[in-house]
RNA sequence: GGCCCCAUCGUCUAGCCUGGUCCAGGACACUACCCUUUCACGGUAGCGACGCGGGUUCGAAUCCCGCUGGGGUCACCA
């Protein structure tokens, strides 16, 4: 049976978006599961190309950000860019951490910016068939063609006229004039068969002589990804509907070309073109949502001066007052960070890093990303990578667009997390808190699975999981009451709050330090002490808790005050009752 | 505006191809109750959708047409 291969081919402006994530792991998903429903011999590749055409845009570090963040989502490529070993801790219980990429067929480079000889000789062999031409038209006339083409309510659309001459172009592409090359695209209608959409029908007229290489020697996009799919053997292309209109484009140029080693003409892959992925409200999810939130958030605040002491690092006050004013403006993202934490506002997660960063776990954002497009079918909504391998199908994806429900990803999340056993949470907590969180680093390694336990059924993510336990990273002559708490749990009652806190307090002292201040011994001590006194666990309880944590709302008391240990539970005891007798 | 795509609960969706078993199933969210030392967790129950109008048919969420609505795209970006 014949190979099974796919292909992400992100361009390296930024992180990784969230849809691009889907995309790569759909197309991981559909060369292994494809190439397993076609029997022994069929293989599976899945590759990574980087489409790094835009000199401008295109970064070195966009790039490893990328790859490092396809890495963490276990959305490993079989070819493409080396990384392994390193960067990135994979999910205890995972494939061990080996080196992803390569190029086992010989088909790289797989940056197309290195790649631009390959491009050229396809653009000679296309100029000398007069499959391609030069066009020497300045930015200004294409701009005033398009615009008298929009005034007669019409798409403008570049062909090549009657009185073209062939002959005078190529002497001044020689000469070294400066141009674009173009496509001399026949009028024939293009029919696509998308595996998802179905049979779609592009009429000539709506077809133009589109660009092939730009004046800076590099090839478009459109001219670039239908050689490298075709050189590197692609044989299914999955892809946002985004690129649906570009499709009659890559059809006709793969009609048009022939393989310059074999003179085999090009191959048409098959097209699936999955469905966007968009905000609750509607809106494209993009990086300047955070700037949205942030701004609106700092209108509100309406200190000025304030934000600008906070953000000065990486923006100017003229910058953040632009910003301020500009909904299309944009702020670095370090200023962005800085503002958020000074609002106490979470900015929304965009890219794959985002979700890191808030606590996610791989596989279930993994999970969640494969739910937003496909489904296996029936009412199995928790399934990992493994069963996608086997079971994703190209028939199964939907054709409709969806929204990024948040609560419902957080709700996948928090379920993950509650399954795991507190050790297990302890070491991956501890190890997205080593990226993102030093502050848990000052809990004790034998104390760790204790917080894992008090803060997993109330935490949604590692983040959540911190505030659960914020009461541990403040300092115990620092620790501020609530005062409706205070008034409710400490002066009311007979006896008051404060009277049977002063009681137990002898209670928790008699449990011994270190390995006998147990969860299971203060829980006990506390219930024991309230049925000696014929109290009510709540008449107990509460007290302790205010005095502890500040406030009446915490996980479980043991767990509280063992992540806290003895002498810095004894202290806050000391120091409740001293400042409200 | 031209072209292209889409249309089931608030959201993600099953069902549609191969009409009847669907007064439409699941999940998230929401509501109520139970459990309970607080908050959660957990358990139980509930609320909630076939966009509209025509056909075809004994029968339509399922097939056809129109309308409406939503989205994408119209670069020397990808």
């Amino acid at each position: 049976m014949p190979d099974v291969i796919t292909r992400f081919a992100p361009s390296p402006t930024g992180h990784l978006h969230i849809g691009g994530a889907r995309t790569a792991l759909f197309c991981w998903a559909f060369a292994r599961a494809e190439a397993k429903r076609r029997g022994g011999d069929a293989r599976s590749t899945f590759l990574l190309r980087v489409e790094d055409t835009d000199q401008a845009r295109s970064s070195e570090q966009a790039v490893a950000g990328i790859l490092e963040d396809l890495a963490w989502l276990n959305i490993h490529w079989d070819e493409g860019p080396r990384i392994g070993g390193t960067g990135f801790q994979p999910v205890p219980g995972a494939q061990p951490p080996t080196a992803i990429g390569g190029d086992a067929r010989r088909v790289g480079p797989f940056f197309q910016a290195q790649r631009l000889a390959i491009y050229n000789q396809y653009i000679d062999w296309m100029l000398g068939h007069d499959l391609a031409y030069p066009a020497f038209d300045t930015a200004e006339q294409l701009d005033a063609q398009r615009k008298a083409a929009a005034d007669r309510k019409h798409t403008y659309r570049y062909k090549r006229d009657a009185s073209y001459d062939r002959d005078a172009a190529l002497a001044r592409l020689r000469a070294g004039e400066p141009c674009v090359i173009r496509f001399n695209n026949p009028d024939a209608p293009v029919h696509v068969a998308d595996a998802v959409l179905g049979d779609i029908t592009f009429e000539p007229e709506h077809i133009d002589d589109f660009v092939l290489r730009k004046a800076d020697g590099f090839p478009t996009y459109h001219f670039a990804v239908v050689i490298d799919d075709e050189l590197m053997g692609v044989t299914h292309i999955l892809r946002g509907q985004e690129h649906l209109n570009n499709t009659p484009r890559h059809v006709a140029l793969q009609r048009a070309l022939r393989r310059t080693d074999t003179d085999q003409p090009f191959r048409t892959p098959v097209y699936a073109h999955l469905p966007l992925i968009f905000n609750p409200d509607g809106s494209k999810m993009s990086k300047r949502d955070k700037d949205k939130a942030a701004r609106d958030a700092a209108k509100k605040a309406a200190d000025t001066a304030a934000l600008a002491t906070v953000v000065a690092p990486d923006a100017s006050p003229e910058q953040l007052a632009t910003w301020l004013d500009d909904k299309r403006s944009q702020l670095p993202t370090n200023a962005l960070v800085r503002l958020a934490a000074h609002l106490s506002l979470d900015l929304p997660e965009i890219e794959v890093e985002d979700f890191r960063a808030s606590g996610y776990l791989p596989e279930v954002l993994c999970n969640y990303l494969a739910l937003l497009g496909w489904n296996p079918g029936n009412d199995l909504e928790k399934f990992d990578l493994a069963f996608l391998a086997t079971t994703f199908d190209l028939d199964r994806i939907g054709k409709t667009n969806s929204k990024f429900d948040r609560d419902k990803l957080r709700a996948f999340n928090a379920d993950a997390l509650r399954a795991m056993t507190p050790e297990a949470f302890a070491a991956r907590w501890r190890e997205w808190a080593g990226h993102y969180e030093p502050r848990l680093a000052s809990i004790p390694d034998g104390t760790l699975p204790i917080a894992a336990r008090a803060a997993a059924p109330r935490a949604s993510t590692f983040r959540d999981a911190v505030a659960q336990i914020a009461f541990a990273f403040t300092a115990d002559d620092a620790l501020a009451f609530d005062p409706g708490a205070v008034q409710k749990v400490l002066r009311k009652g007979e006896p008051t709050g404060l009277e049977t806190l002063r009681d137990l307090a002898p209670s928790i002292g008699a449990i011994p330090a270190n390995a006998a201040f147990t969860p299971e011994a203060i829980d006990a001590a506390i219930k024991s002490f309230a049925e000696s006194r014929s109290l009510g666990m709540g008449k107990v309880a509460q007290p302790l808790r205010v005095a502890l944590t500040g406030t009446s709302v915490s996980p479980g008391l043991g767990d509280v005050a063992a992540i806290l240990g003895r002498d810095r539970t004894l202290a806050r005891i000391e120091r409740c009752l001293a400042a409200h007798s």
